[in-house]
DNA sequence: GGCGAAATTGTGAACGCAAACATCCACGGG
DNA sequence: CCCGTGGATGTTTGCGTTCACAATTTCGCC
């Protein structure tokens, strides 16, 4: 290890308060906002620090206060639209109110090993607060490393976990699409659902049985997928030699595009034979082939919520039980259609392979 | 602010070193694994450590040393799949290399501004070295801010900053492309390029001239699209009303989605009238209306070069220019099609609205 | 058996900052 | 005119770790 390979150390505020002729204690008051400053002093060590181009030692300062404005964000999942846009718009809200943000990225493989990790460096850190995007149980595991006095805010957590929690009405959104497409003139909907462990894929399940309860539909059998789309085209492959099958509300849109997909080469048209709502909104929706009907779920305003949420413990040093809800929208395009023919079979292999 | 609020602080080494008997700077050597430690003492030590719940204070020893095994990545349009896949690749190699990880993701807006914040931070925090995820020239900015002797790994950069780098080679990717689409019989090859502030839009346009010039075809007026399926619906719809028009290579896969969109809306057949190439191979695109054929960018690869090249410099503490470039790969579908009907207009509106 | 080298352990200081405490000064009321 | 009050500033200490150096022990070997 060369010397050479030691990054030069900048000015320090010793250096800052020489220059300014004060004492460092009074350029971390000038740098704290402290009062008792005299405007004169003030304005000396701004313009000495202006000068000297200092800038304060984060690590130094969480060292001696045992705190820091940095927010941790612990994430997984990460290439997926909902997660992505979800630390994104955290991103956006923390930096509207002058937190900095941290990310720890949990890689996909082994998630507890990774969260513990992540977790424990970002309170290592000092982490002022912690915002956990826990779609999933295992997602939560990790939060009991937190020590006491840390605030956590939960995303699209559950409210048994009694912890600070925003997140989309996902049991809403499932009403949504059902219903809608219930209005549309479909004697039922069919449900092709996201992966059991998901927190979301429940609840949208329950408003899918929900909706269909309150006009007293049956639930016809309920299929599984992953969130993709290729998962989608398996699901809708057998869906789609199911003739009864004319409305399905998919667990997403990646889903629903593999479904469309399935649709498409069995020659079962959409929306004239089979109507589709998908979930999320994604920007590409509305130029599937036809464009996509669905739900979109508000990231941005989840993330607000989620700062807003932290910032309050922050100031109260009370720990909330807070549980936010974003209501979703109803996006309607071009997938959902009344029923042309009810009961009779499709013309199958129409155009397909 | 409540004494209630305050994190109350872990055991300390000097707690560790009482219950094992020894000096704070034996455990200290214990836990950096310098030699000289014996046997004895060390399993004492680290009995203290597992019975005390004991961890390190990362402030503090950034503190001491100056230097930390964090790595930094900056990134910015973390919701686009190339970024966020980027991220999530150099996160994986990370782990692997046991380095931590810290990402700032850079809000849209802003670009500048917040990518000095972010980089100030980062190495404040004494981050060893950085990653900057730097598609365009404004990304590169903040790099001047890093001091000397902090490794900097650009990706997506250009060779012009003098700076170790590591790219998928989007000139590549685009011959690639465009000769696939000459290789079934298209004269010549439209393209819709992305923007031109992405180093990638300049690459792949110019690896586009470039396979035209091979055979001698005259390159079309180029469009410019962003980077989604409403862009490229829009630069679609211009490109469906010319009937020269039978090839198309698109900036990437969203853009070809917006422009399958446009075609279909004008009755032209894909590929039947119109055969099309785009960029990135997203998760879904194989299951758009028909499969896209596209070029497949290998970001984990690129994530673990990346790794690798900033594992290098911290090595020898040697700053390197090294330009590591990743092949990409063609993924043939069903968007390319032989040329059925050269020259003639193709019937327009034959079942657009 | 004693001497030098190596292994092992301990001590003090430094890292850069903020909090607690101490000091100095000006001003005003009794 | 003196003392009290409070604003402005300086001094000291400690946060938890590592580094440089010192001290001690162990061991090999002539």
């Amino acid at each position: 290890m060369t010397p050479a390979s030691l990054p030069q150390r900048g000015p320090v505020m010793s250096d800052v308060a020489a220059r300014a002729g004060v004492s460092h204690q009074t350029v971390s008051r000038v740098l704290n906002g402290h009062p008792h400053v005299s405007a004169t002093t003030r304005t000396r060590v701004l313009a000495a620090i202006a000068e000297l181009g200092y800038r304060r030692n984060l690590s130094a300062r969480v060292l001696a206060t045992g705190r820091s404005n940095v927010i941790g964000v612990v994430a997984q999942n990460t290439t997926l639209y909902g997660p992505s846009s979800m630390v994104q718009a955290i991103g956006e809200a923390a930096l509207g109110a002058d937190l900095s943000l941290t990310v720890g990225h949990v890689a996909g493989y082994d998630a507890t090993a990774a969260s513990r990790r992540i977790v424990e460096r970002l309170v290592q850190q000092g982490a002022a607060g912690l915002v956990f995007i826990a779609p999933v149980d295992a997602a939560a595991e990790a939060m009991r490393l937190v020590p006491d006095g840390v605030p956590i805010v939960t995303v699209d957590g559950v409210p048994e976990w009694e912890c600070a929690n925003v997140a989309v009405d996902q049991y809403v959104g499932g009403m949504l699409a059902t219903r809608h497409l219930l209005e549309a003139g479909h004697r039922t909907v069919w449900h092709v659902a996201g992966p059991e462990p998901w927190h979301g894929s429940r609840a949208r399940e329950e408003g899918w049985r929900a909706a269909l309860a309150e006009v007293g539909a049956v639930a016809p059998p309920m299929t599984r997928a992953g969130w993709s789309a290729a998962s989608g085209y398996q699901c809708g492959r057998m869906l789609a030699r199911i003739p009864d099958c004319t409305a399905i509300f998919a667990a997403n849109d990646h889903v629903a595009l593999g479904i469309m997909r399935a649709m498409a080469e069995q020659g079962r048209r959409i929306p004239e034979d089979v109507s589709l709502v998908g979930f999320d909104d994604v920007p590409e929706a509305g130029y599937f082939h036809p464009g996509l009907t669905t739900v979109r779920q508000e990231f941005a305003e989840v993330g607000r919520e989620a700062v807003r949420l932290l910032l309050d413990q922050l100031a109260t040093g009370q720990s909330s039980t807070e549980n936010a809800l974003v209501e979703p929208v109803l996006i309607p395009r071009a997938t959902v259609g009344p029923v042309v023919a009810t009961g009779p079979a499709v013309a199958l292999k129409e155009n397909a392979s």
